[in-house]
DNA sequence: GAGTAGGAACTCC
DNA sequence: GGAGTTCCTACTC
């Protein structure tokens, strides 16, 4: 279950528009982030993702945000992934050693709220505060609980997580510890009645109830289906404007989002913010995961609530509107995705584009996979754009692509030799065709 | 030698 | 069954 912040960011967004269950904000945020105790795995190891792909090979913000007043001492801050080898290399943590020398084997984890400095410490207090953390790179994907703040106007964010007495017979708190490389090594406290799939019965129902209604009322409204992965660049640009509009957020660069959904659900957070500010890049993303989300949970046992979305259906299950070609649909006006970000830093020769963490990663196909290495920006040295209006692309390490997809794919022997047949496999589908001039390694997305 | 093209059998989900 | 993957032969640059 990885769509918590969206679903924060979405009650939150309605706190401040005092839309429908602005009441109850409050509580269901502290409902939401408590009856996730259940979910987060004391093992730290990923055999589903790859331990060197750019989403777990580089510290990844753990974002602190008060979503009321009563946090905002802890705005600011930002933790690093806490499930992550290596220490923290951000320049907000460059004070890093001021780390105890003395840490252990088992350490709680604190972060300074104020300096930035991260400190190992003993959680000795009674007192508590709460806020909301996002760890956006647990290999199960982000999660929200509560965090105590040890100690009576401490600066320390304590990753001591209490769960709400509204959950439990009696208040519990769970402790996160953490090894020298920052991996939770234990999760200890008190166990949370959830649903198996995490999620309280109740809750569940009254998120996919609202949710479900607001997702059948802008299906109806745009005429496009539930499920983005099967919409046309035209379905995404109406529903990209719709959520502007609901949001009212003033971006006029909304032609960039003449794609196919299944490449919008592709794009990462940092390649949507090269397209639209970073307040709309929030709110996209946050309403994506969620329609996402929720018609996932249309196939799931407590969802008869959202029985009435024009086409409940899980991406999971159905990977099929992948096969449609990047380009059908597209109209004259379709351009390709202009992004230009700089590679992040990272020192990893191989590492793979930045994509979102989210189920859609297992069923990527390969010129979603070449596309999304074009888009990135950091890979020009091995495949870049020479046309990017008719799709044009060459690839100039051929060896290192392959290398990548391989790796991506978890197929250690793959080769330009076997990439090459996969591609040419999509001349029958027009997915990609060689130029009108055949020139080596050079390919073209079908329009 | 490296890349291109496509057939065929195969795996994986 | 779709989407590759693997292996292959023949061919071009």
């Amino acid at each position: 279950m990885e769509n918590w912040e969206s679903i924060e960011r979405y009650l939150l967004s309605k706190e401040y528009e005092a839309l429908t269950f602005d009441q109850q904000v409050p509580q269901m945020l502290s409902e939401l982030s408590s009856m996730l105790h259940g979910e987060i795995s004391s093992d730290s190891s990923s055999t589903e993702f790859y331990q060197d792909d750019l989403a777990f090979n580089k510290p990844m913000p753990v974002q602190v945000r008060s979503p009321c007043e009563q946090f905002s001492k802890l705005d600011s801050c930002e933790l690093y992934n806490l499930d992550q080898q290596g220490s923290p290399q951000s320049e907000s943590s460059q004070s890093d050693s001021s780390r105890s020398d003395s840490t252990s084997d088992s350490q709680d984890f604190y972060r300074d709220a104020q300096s930035y400095n991260y400190t190992y410490s003993d959680l000795s207090s009674d007192t508590y505060k709460s806020c909301i953390v996002r760890n956006t790179c647990l290999p199960s994907n982000g999660y929200y609980t509560n965090v105590s703040n040890s100690g009576t106007g401490s600066e320390h964010c304590g990753l001591e997580i209490k769960s709400e007495p509204h959950w439990e017979d009696e208040p519990t708190s769970k402790r996160f510890t953490f090894n020298n490389n920052n991996h939770i090594v234990h999760s200890g406290g008190g166990a949370t009645s959830v649903h198996p799939c995490g999620v309280p019965e109740d809750i569940g129902r009254q998120l996919l109830k609202e949710f479900g209604m607001e997702v059948g009322e802008v299906c109806r409204q745009l005429q496009i289906d539930a499920d983005p992965m099967l919409w046309s660049p035209r379905q995404t640009h109406d529903w990209v404007r719709w959520q502007c509009r609901h949001f009212h957020t003033a971006d006029s660069s909304l032609e960039e989002f003449y794609i196919p959904g299944s490449t919008l659900c592709a794009m990462s957070e940092s390649e949507l913010r090269t397209l639209v500010s970073s307040e709309t890049t929030s709110h996209i993303k946050a309403k994506l995961d969620i329609w996402l989300w929720v018609i996932q949970q249309t196939t799931q046992s407590f969802a008869p609530a959202l029985t009435q979305i024009p086409v409940p259906r899980s991406p999971t299950i159905s990977p099929t509107p992948l096969s449609a070609s990047p380009c059908e649909g597209m109209g004259e006006e379709e351009s390709f995705p202009s992004h230009s970000h700089v590679a992040t830093g990272s020192t990893d020769a191989d590492r793979l584009p930045d994509e979102p963490v989210h189920h859609h990663r297992q069923t990527i196909q390969l010129w979603q996979f070449l596309k999304l290495l074009l888009l990135d920006g950091g890979y020009t040295d091995c495949i870049r754009w020479m046309d990017k209006s008719k799709g044009i692309f060459k690839i100039e390490n051929s060896n290192r692509v392959a290398r990548l997809w391989g790796k991506r794919k978890n197929r250690p022997a793959m080769n330009y030799d076997k990439l090459s047949r996969s591609i040419r496999q999509y001349y029958k589908k027009n997915i990609i065709k060689k130029t009108e001039h055949s020139k080596r390694l050079v390919y073209q997305f079908c329009k």
